[in-house]
RNA sequence: GGAAGCAUAGCUCAGCAGGGAGAGCACUUGCCUUACAAGCAAGGGGUCGCAGGUUCAAGUCCUGUUGCUUCCA
């Protein structure tokens, strides 16, 4: 008996995890060797925003990351799991800009350095609180090699991509239509364009044309951007437009005459068929202007106000514009109609302010050379998906892909290394601030004074985190990586543009595999949401369960691509599974000799349940290693469950108990077996739940760390057939007596004797042999064998398992009609099998086509039950000859 | 308008190289059996959305259909 009473009755996690992660810091375990010669494994954290706390999505995501990277550590990877943050430009600074607000400041009066500092001191006060959140949840990342995207290195590394990309011509600064934020007040790309129908109103607007008294009717959901209309378009085929094409008409509210012309873009069946263009505020009627060559009249400000060309109407916003126009136009007699409509608009990602389309001058990346070989490494399978149908998501988007916005109105983030000359023209690119104009020679030069869109830099996460563009240890050791584990919602924001990124800069894919999962919903099924407040904070979780429960509640059932339910339900889930560990530990340990060395037992001592259980965990081994390969997570941890639960406790465990009790040879066998499957068993699940397995490992180890190990190897065990259908007989058996004993009420106290008849010695033997097992699970304490014919005694009641027909003195605690209830049931499901195997052996299209295999597993199927029908036709007989 | 995913036990979900339907929770019954009542034992419960097709064999593959969800335009 070993030392128990230094061992609590239940793990506790808030007690052991920071020591046990005090000690994983201390021996270096999440350390990879930048100059070993074994084959590397390296995870890239997707880097969370600094804007807040980890929420359950990130300990979802991290979970997955930190399985596979202690998986491959402990099968001898050079493992390195590389964590970091993300700099967030749009969000950090409506956050700090909101925070300065509540202090009465302003970034423009404090001005951009100090706003900058203030930033930075953000930065770094929840950089340490999302660490620290992330080393409770037990990750074993390289926390040295921690990495913020506006680091010094990776810093520069935007800087080289943006000069390279800029002198190959793939980053062009050009005025184009783009999406404006009014609200966050910069330019977003398409991508941070959220499209969301809402409940609007159609108008129909009454044009009256110059030349006569006539006039066109044209339908809108916008009206207030009619005051920049530049033309009215009608498809050119459409009957209802062939008189007024080329006639000016007058655009009320205004002085301006408008021509009518015709494009094949305009919808016939929209509104009227006529539809209003304006060029600076709306991506189409851009294009139609380009076409016709339009003027274009630009009536918002940047914080989305109409201008002052817009007369009365000037500095209103939007919407109060929109009540003003029509207003108007229904005084001036010209609103036609008014009716409710549905309509579709786009809506900023951040703020879900209404993102409003704008002609500016913004700085663009060339996609279309980018997507290709993009694309290529996806088809040609270097880059694969998991689940594959996301690959068509990526394609649809990269095939489609239209040129990149990548500068933002900002002041946190990368600043643009682009120096305009005061006294010339001249665009000066470069990775250093230039002391001249290279074309002038002047030394009165401004840098730009926009950032980078923050995915410019994350694109680069893969290699700029390693050292790139220098060529670093790091770099050489770890690039590419090897597993990208993300959500789908990133898919394009992220995976894609690492994918591209990875491709042009270091000239190869950025790693082979990205692993996507859903999203953590509630119980009801609805996303967490800080306005819904059905958010569940992870920390408060590990704080009341640990951070191993929380970890298996996100893993179990998790399947990839699938959205997963998270519920107090799976908790106690988890809280329930690891109590059984720890007591399965326990039991271990009260019950081992202080000599832990087991060179002593043989091969010969093991029993059938010891050989048995060693069978289960080699094919546990494979199972769940191939699982982990697969990246099949939620599988893998319920084997290992299935395993421990199923298996080790609820029969290796019991089966053992009296043998333990007697000790000697039989006892040191069973101890032997139960350390050694104990201990595979802790590795095994150390991915999963680190915290508990490596306590208890370290007590059955001497303090050796668990962390550190290797992975089971299947072939320390052997795999014993025999022995597994010994067990299976033995266990159906036991399982028969239980039943009757439910059945009839028979007390655990009332032990008796058991007859067997079997044609099979072996089975037999294994009966006999196994007598302790039976007495001590289901209360039998002699086995007499009949022979075949031999008449079953009076006070017998008989049952059928595999492999054979057993019976027990219960006669007179039988009713005789419950009895033959039993029987009948009996009878009729062995009816019913037979009646199924037979039938497919009758068809001879069955026995020709199916395998071997399965048509001799069908006819041992049918022989046996045939034996068991007899049998209990035998039994009923019996019955009613009473 | 285009595309994808999901429909399996009361609930949440596994199962998909095609060979007799599974888990957890909930439910019924009996147990404080010195590892564990956060437990043990024994049970009940499903025509695998609907309709076709391929096959000796389909929850598993194909087509269509209905419902829900999501992405893109």
């Amino acid at each position: 008996m070993r030392q128990l009473d230094s061992i609590s009755r239940n793990f506790e996690p808030s007690k052991e995890e920071s020591i046990i992660h005090e000690r994983w810091m201390k021996a270096k375990a999440f350390h990879p060797d930048a100059f070993s010669d074994k084959p590397s494994f390296t995870i890239v954290m997707p880097p969370p925003n600094i804007t807040g706390e980890l929420h359950m999505g990130h300990a979802m995501d991290n979970t997955l990351m930190d399985i596979l990277t202690r998986f491959q550590r402990m099968r001898g990877k050079n493992t390195l799991f590389l964590p970091g943050s993300d700099h967030a430009s749009i969000a950090t600074e409506a956050i700090v800009t909101a925070r300065m607000r509540d202090e009465g400041l302003s970034k423009e009066e404090v001005g951009r350095e100090a706003f900058l500092e203030y930033s930075w001191q953000w930065k770094e006060k929840y950089e340490a609180r999302i660490i620290a959140q992330q080393k409770r949840l037990g990750l074993s990342c390289d926390w040295d090699r921690h990495r913020f995207t506006m680091d010094e290195g990776l810093t520069r590394a935007v800087v080289r991509v943006f000069n390279n990309l800029y002198n190959e011509g793939l980053i062009y600064r050009g005025k184009r239509m783009i999406n404006w934020c009014p609200h966050c007040n910069t330019s977003i790309s398409d991508i941070e364009v959220e499209h969301e129908d809402i409940e609007g109103a159609l108008y129909t607007i009454r044009y009256p044309l110059v030349a006569g008294e006539d006039s066109i009717s044209i339908a809108t959901t916008r009206p207030e951007t009619m005051l920049a209309d530049t033309a009215v378009a009608v498809h050119p085929e459409d009957p209802r437009g062939r008189a007024y094409i080329g006639q000016m008409v007058h655009l009320p509210l205004t002085c301006r005459d408008i021509p009518i012309i015709a494009d094949d873009y305009v919808d016939p069946e929209f509104g009227t068929g006529f539809v209003k263009i304006t060029p600076a505020h709306d991506p189409n009627d851009y294009e139609i202007g380009l076409r016709h060559n339009l003027p274009v009249i630009d009536v918002l400000t940047e914080r989305g106000l109409m201008t002052e060309e817009t007369g009365r109407y000037a500095g209103m916003s939007v919407l109060d514009a929109r009540r003003a126009v029509v207003e108007d136009l229904k005084l001036q007699g010209l609103l036609e109609k008014e009716e409710k409509r549905r309509h579709n608009v786009g809506t900023c990602q951040r703020c879900h302010t209404l993102v409003e389309p704008r002609i500016s001058t913004q700085w663009f990346v060339k996609m279309k050379p980018l997507a290709e070989p993009a694309i290529e490494v996806v088809k040609c399978g270097d880059v694969r998906f998991n689940p594959d149908h996301f690959k068509k998501i990526y394609f649809n988007w990269m095939e489609n892909i239209r040129d990149w916005c990548i500068s933002r109105q900002l002041w946190w983030g990368h600043r643009i290394p682009a120096w305009y000359c005061d006294d010339c023209e001249e665009i000066i690119v470069a990775e250093e601030t230039p002391p001249f104009c290279t074309a002038c020679g002047s030394t009165s030069l401004r840098q730009d004074e926009d950032t980078l869109d923050t995915w410019f830099s994350s694109a680069l996460w893969p290699f700029s985190t390693l050292g790139w563009p220098e060529n670093t240890d790091d770099y050489r050791v770890f690039y590419p990586t090897d597993v990208l584990v993300t959500g789908y919602d990133i898919i394009f924001f992220w995976v894609a543009r690492m994918i591209f990124s990875a491709i042009h800069h270091t000239g190869k894919a950025p790693f082979h595999t990205v692993l996507i999962h859903g999203l953590v919903r509630d119980e009801q099924g609805r996303k967490m949401s800080k306005s819904l407040g059905n958010g569940i904070d992870p920390l408060e979780v590990i704080d009341d369960y640990g951070a191993d429960t929380l970890r298996y509640a996100l893993v179990v059932g998790n399947a990839p691509g699938n959205d997963l339910r998270l519920s107090e339900e799976k908790l106690e889930n988890g809280r329930n599974f690891i109590n059984k560990i720890w007591n399965a530990f326990r039991f271990t340990l009260m019950n081992l000799d202080d000599d832990l060395d087991f060179s002593d037992v043989k091969e010969d001592d093991y029993t059938i349940e010891d050989r048995w259980i060693m069978s289960e965990l080699r094919e546990t081994i494979a199972a769940v290693t191939s699982n982990m390969e697969a990246l099949e997570l939620g599988l893998a941890q319920d084997k290992i469950y299935r395993f421990l639960w199923d298996f080790f406790c609820d029969w290796y465990i019991e089966l053992v108990k009296e043998r333990l009790r007697e000790g000697g040879r039989t006892g040191r066998a069973a101890q032997s077996v139960l350390y050694r499957v104990l201990s595979d068993t802790m590795k095994l699940l150390h991915p999963f739940m680190p915290f508990v397995t490596e306590k208890i490992y370290g007590i059955l180890h001497d303090d050796a760390l668990l962390v550190s190990e290797s992975w089971p190897d299947l072939d320390a065990y052997i795999a014993d057939h025999e022995a597994e259908t010994a067990m299976q007989s033995m266990m159906d058996a036991i399982r028969e007596i239980r039943n009757l004993r439910a059945t009839y009420n028979v007390s655990p106290q009332h032990r008796f004797s058991a007859w067997l008849r079997t044609e099979d010695d072996a089975i037999a033997r294994r009966m006999e042999e196994g007598l302790q097992t039976l007495e001590r699970l289901a209360g039998v304490t002699a086995l007499n064998r009949l022979a075949p014919k031999e008449e079953l005694p009076q006070d017998a009641v008989s049952f059928v398992f595999k492999g054979g027909e057993m019976a027990v003195p219960l006669r007179e605690l039988v009713d005789v009609e419950e009895e033959r209830a039993r029987l009948t049931e009996s009878e009729d499901r062995l009816r019913k099998e037979i009646d199924r195997a037979a039938k497919m052996l009758a068809n001879r299209q069955f026995v020709e086509k199916a395998p071997a295999r399965v048509v001799e597993t069908q006819r041992e199927k049918k022989a046996q039950y045939e034996q068991q029908l007899e049998t209990v036709l035998e039994q009923q007989k019996r019955l009613s000859d009473l």
